[in-house]
DNA sequence: TTGTACGCGTTATCAA
DNA sequence: TTGATAACGCGTACAA
């Protein structure tokens, strides 16, 4: 830095301000300074930069046992944002099955050795109110990614998970289906109950009183294959089943197949994530597609986005990507 | 740190010592400083280490587009190690898809920006010369995971690609299978040459003369949906196929159900790497062990390790994983 | 709007 | 085997 300022002919000071853009800068001075830095191919040094200042330059990822799709797409966007602002990555994983005890421990020994300038925090972890008990009482600021619970108690990125599902429900009704199948993620995940909400409140209101027949999951392909063996064993079974993510519609495709029902000519199926999974099946899964990457983006963004003091609420856009698992069918005439 | 020399009441440079394990220390200061620090809950800063010292105490590890399943599993064991060490862990992905002078700025930027004691390259970097030939011009320590071009180069841990491979033909052939298809994974793959070359000899050892219906795939689930169809698509398909990836196995699957070939009755299927996917198939895929998380927790460590002189090669175990896509079969009379 | 002096917490160098 | 002191490269506080 200090070769930087006796090229450009001005103080260690000025130079440290152009970096950091602090105010009181002459336009001339700044360019002098640029001009020098870039001649120089000068780097900052972020270890003197930490020492010497309040700022680490590192962010830290909590994950708690996510499927490697979420999180390798949770981690390029992170990863983008910080390459953009020239701050560094840290993911760490906890295991809140644990037990509260040891969830505690994991948290103390993260906030204590990771010196951070803030955490991004994905789901489930993003609604252990433990977690955020923990976070709050450190003053380190930090955003949730699509949380469900406490909404305003910090800065947040997320899509409309309730909508979303009832895009899903809209979307066979518009295929011509009538006979539902439902399968439910885990009863910790906060996002799983919206997605449920949202699909059978627009069953109800395209068809008051119908019935969605539902099964439960926990977001694994095991449990969708055992969910989808039963809502398949009765006989009647729906013409069209959701399932709340990708991995137990994978399952609940294998299901199908065993009946001798045929994706999707006997039966459609639609999935949520838009995951790798979706094109690792055949056929190519039609899903409800989340931005899991921008939404990691942004909020890597939203945090280093000097503190506003309100908590944000960024809400980014889901849309249905229609592969090949979804057919429309014709209307039997008895059907309403 | 001033705090703990005063409570050991010895000079500030020992307790550096002691948390350095420089030598020479007596065992008696060496205590009397441990108990300090444990009392006084102190942890070292890593900014002022790294600032007055030479070390960085980062970690980077290199991807070039592997699956995610891959990556998470190399990140878990490369997380492990680092703990442990006191280590963090930059995680960086180059693109080599984008040609050859766009790679090289990529690498150039990313070792002028990011202060790291050494890297862990994973394939397909570990045999990119290009890459090899900057990082040791760059002078930073790395170590390749996997590796197949250049062996001695550098330090690396790996497994026997083609030994695992000649089990695998082993344990059909010990089914009673004799005839066999291949899936091959893509040509710029080292390891996948090798498992090629492992399976063809032990089946040429085992039937001289023997022939084995091969196929290409690029390590992608369509690869090995197109490439199962190729192999099917013949009067007498094979008994039993080896797939050089899971994915591809996946897609075989698919293949294998498209022509009304239930796995693992009518036909075997058997991968390579008990990755994600062996267990979001069904029936469960019979695979080949490959200890991933395993390789990148030993890369940390042998990197760690302060640098021995001659490039050490670390050599791990793999084993099949018996599940349910592999089924024995009754020789006919005519075999041999 | 710009510059000066000091200190951040540790390791390296050298002396004892 | 131990200790004193000077860096490391930058931001903070304050003065100009």
């Amino acid at each position: 830095m200090s070769d930087v300022a006796r090229v450009a002919g001005v103080s260690i000071k000025s130079v440290s301000r152009v970096i950091n853009d602090e105010l009181p800068v002459s336009a001339k001075l700044r360019e002098k300074v640029k001009s020098a830095i870039a001649t120089l191919d000068y780097i900052p040094n972020p270890a003197a930069r930490s020492l010497a200042g309040t700022r680490t330059f590192v962010l830290g990822i909590l994950f708690d046992n996510p499927s490697p799709h979420y999180t390798i797409k949770i981690q390029k966007g992170a990863y983008k944002a910080c390459v953009e602002t020239g701050y560094h990555l840290r993911i760490d994983h906890i295991d809140s099955a644990l037990g509260k005890d040891f969830l505690i421990d994991q948290l103390s020994a993260l906030l204590r050795h990771s010196r951070t300038d803030g955490f991004v925090l994905t789901p489930p972890l993003t609604d252990n109110r433990l977690v955020l008990d923990h976070l709050d009482r450190s003053g380190l600021p930090y955003i949730r990614i699509a949380p469900v619970i406490d909404h305003g108690r910090s800065p947040e990125v997320r899509i409309d998970d309730t909508a979303a599902a009832a895009t899903a429900a809209q979307f066979l009704w518009d295929k011509g289906h009538r006979r539902f199948g439902l399968i439910n993620g885990p009863a910790a995940h906060g996002a799983a109950a919206n997605r449920r909400r949202g699909f059978l409140e627009r069953i109800d209101q395209l068809a008051p009183g119908a019935t969605v027949m539902e099964s439960n999951g926990d977001f694994s392909f095991a449990s969708g294959l055992a969910a989808g063996r039963d809502l398949l064993a009765t006989a009647k079974p729906p013409s069209a089943i959701f399932a709340a993510n990708d991995d137990m519609a994978a399952g609940l495709m294998v299901a199908c197949a065993e009946r001798g029902l045929q994706v999707p000519r006997a039966i459609s199926v639609i999935g949520f994530d838009d995951s790798w999974i979706a094109t690792s099946v055949w056929p190519y899964l039609t899903t409800v597609h989340q931005p899991i990457e921008d939404m990691a983006y942004t909020a890597v963004r939203q945090l280093l986005s000097r503190e506003v003091d309100e908590p944000s609420s960024i809400e980014l856009d889901y849309h249905i990507v229609e592969r090949d698992s979804v057919l429309p069918i014709v209307l039997p005439a008895s059907s309403a």
